[in-house]
DNA sequence: GTGAAAGCGCTAACAT
DNA sequence: ATGTTAGCGCTTTCAC
């Protein structure tokens, strides 16, 4: 894309002259609660001749609400915070969109933070957000086993995002790791595969993940020996390490789940340099369902998260009419999203997304 | 990556106990306004006891100071706003970083807003930062030439961010497309090609953009014929359009340059459906020096933006000390990152990053 | 249908 | 060194 940067002449935050409620008021002859009641339309009625008068007078005027005073009287800023990790992955970017829109179409606005992997900054974050008066906060921790104990003492209403945790107490709403994993393991099965590797990403917090469980599972079901771990980042650079390091094994897999796409792109070049072709000599599987799968080459058959639906999701619960329910714990299935990679022919060159099936619950 | 959701089990926004100023003061046997000292660290001194006497009572109580009323009372929120097209866009999700690492570390926090290539939301976006009181916005406008009068009439302190006009009375920082282009395509000439076709993305404004004029200036400056223009989005499906549509052109070019790496990986896929190989049967150079860029297959040479030098000095522009001083145009340079696309042989398959030449100013 | 006024939590003069 | 207090712009109860 492109850049230029052009500013308005700066006079200072303040010095920008304020109209307020108090002057439209003055220029319509009216009080300043009509103005309110205009403006909020409630809660007391206003004669329409009135209600004409104050609006010509705000647009004269320009008045736009003072959206601090707003919060202070009512306790609320209409506001929401997120916490992710690096805004640069693809996941958490379109997480974000995903966010931002589902908080704007309920009125809210989203300052966005990330904590870029690590917890320090992101309980920085946490308080930042929490003094800021944010009505709530999305996190979306670096550990897979979120400081719990962080989030209470920061007082606040909050969604955990990206986690693998049933928190006590809390509601969650998630996409079920393991099942996504054996989806795309039982799809690599099914295309003859017996000997199949996990690139499995390592999280800040070296917890256990879903994925690595799924795996298994579907490995030990249908009677097969578990393949080689690779651990790496969840990255690109991870991928490529981990590409590079599946190379040299010994008794080398004819498959691979990675963890992510990120990873799955890594892979693909570490494979590519060491003239091995996917899916020719190794398939290979990602996970998210970002849209940089679908153009690599090949084209990346990947285990599809439901990322708007769960920032919808997030978002209502957070400040939602549903706010006085219960905690609860969502889970949100995966599908496969077949491409050229894992061996499938799809009709052109890679354009994407048959849909393979839903996960079972695990 | 992973996903769960959790949430604490809401109480509605405003049923959250505040602790204020005057909750601290009582504990510690001070007035508020030594709180207020404390919290700020002036504008007046504290005796050291009484100091720790407050800084318990703090700590002990919770205590959060409120930020809206600390922004209703100094008439800056310390918050700005973003406004760009696309954060699922990988260019601007590095740029949205960017700019919040920035903000931050000047203690602002950074409402993040989407356009999706939508003017009218953009304008909504807008209005609704202005509303909140931010201290400033920063508008990366979907309009290659930003309508200014809107901007105006939003009478806050504002900083475009991509694009390509000089706009009267404000300061301005970015890239120079021209000098992008022409580097790149200069390469391209330098690897002997003498039929280089332009890949240009299409703005929603539909204006004029810099890196067809660079394009253009290379290749007339090296006695040669103008290839052909392919417009297209900027996007990865633009890319792949543009891709199919270069296949079928007659006089074929040997060499493409693209106004994006998502458009340049989007044609990748295209040439290599259509088997012809990046770079032994066409060359291929992208614009933004974007992750991504790097892990194409082969990898891509690419113009890089100093994406986050420009949010630096966007957002400095904006909030940071230097605020009184005279509008300002700022341009910045690129430089060519040689990678494997362009017909250059990278030592290994495309690690990356070999820096060619800065770009003259156009 | 409209208005007066209290008060949200904070800062910073202005007292002491 | 510490305390008192006005007032930032808004919402809303309570009067009229």
């Amino acid at each position: 894309m492109t850049s230029i940067v052009t500013m308005t002449p700066l006079e200072g935050p303040s010095s920008r002259t304020q109209v307020t409620r108090k002057d439209v008021a003055r220029y319509a002859g009216v009080s300043t609660a009509v103005v309110s009641y205009v403006v909020n339309d409630g809660p007391k009625k206003v004669a329409p001749a009135t209600e004409a008068k104050v609006r010509e007078a705000i647009r004269l005027l320009g008045y736009r609400p003072n959206a601090a005073a707003r919060a202070l009287k009512l306790g609320s800023s209409k506001t929401i915070g997120l916490i992710i990790p690096d805004n640069s992955n693809p996941f958490f970017s379109l997480l974000a969109h995903a966010v931002e829109d589902a908080a704007a179409a309920l009125g809210y606005a989203l300052f966005m933070t990330n904590s870029d992997g690590n917890l320090a900054k992101e309980k920085r974050n946490l308080r930042s957000l929490a003094a800021r008066q944010v009505d709530g906060v999305i996190l979306s921790s670096v550990l897979l086993y979120p400081d719990l104990a962080e989030l209470e003492s920061a007082d606040i209403p909050a969604v955990l995002l990206n986690h693998a945790t049933d928190a006590a107490g809390f509601n969650s709403v998630g996409v079920d790791l393991a099942g996504g994993a054996r989806i795309a393991v039982e799809h690599l099965i099914s295309h003859g595969h017996t000997n199949i590797a996990l690139a499995m990403g390592t999280n800040t917090g070296n917890d256990f993940d879903g994925r690595e469980l799924g795996w298994r599972q579907a490995l030990t079901d249908a009677g097969l020996a578990e393949g080689p771990i690779i651990r790496s980042y969840f990255t690109r650079d991870g991928g490529y390490e981990a590409g590079k390091k599946f190379l040299r094994t010994v008794n080398r897999p004819t498959a691979i789940f990675a963890s992510s796409d990120m990873q799955a792109i890594g892979i693909l070049r570490a494979l590519s340099e060491g003239g091995v072709s996917v899916p020719e000599d190794v398939a290979l599987i990602g996970f998210d369902g970002s849209a940089e799968a679908e153009y690599s080459i090949p084209s990346l058959t990947t285990v599809e998260q439901p990322t708007r639906a769960m920032a919808e999701v997030a978002v209502r619960a957070l400040v939602g009419a549903s706010s006085d329910t219960e905690p609860e714990q969502r889970i949100f299935p995966t599908r496969l999203l077949i491409r050229r990679s894992c061996g499938c022919s799809v009709s052109n060159g890679g354009d994407s997304t048959a849909v393979h099936s839903l996960s079972p619950l695990s």
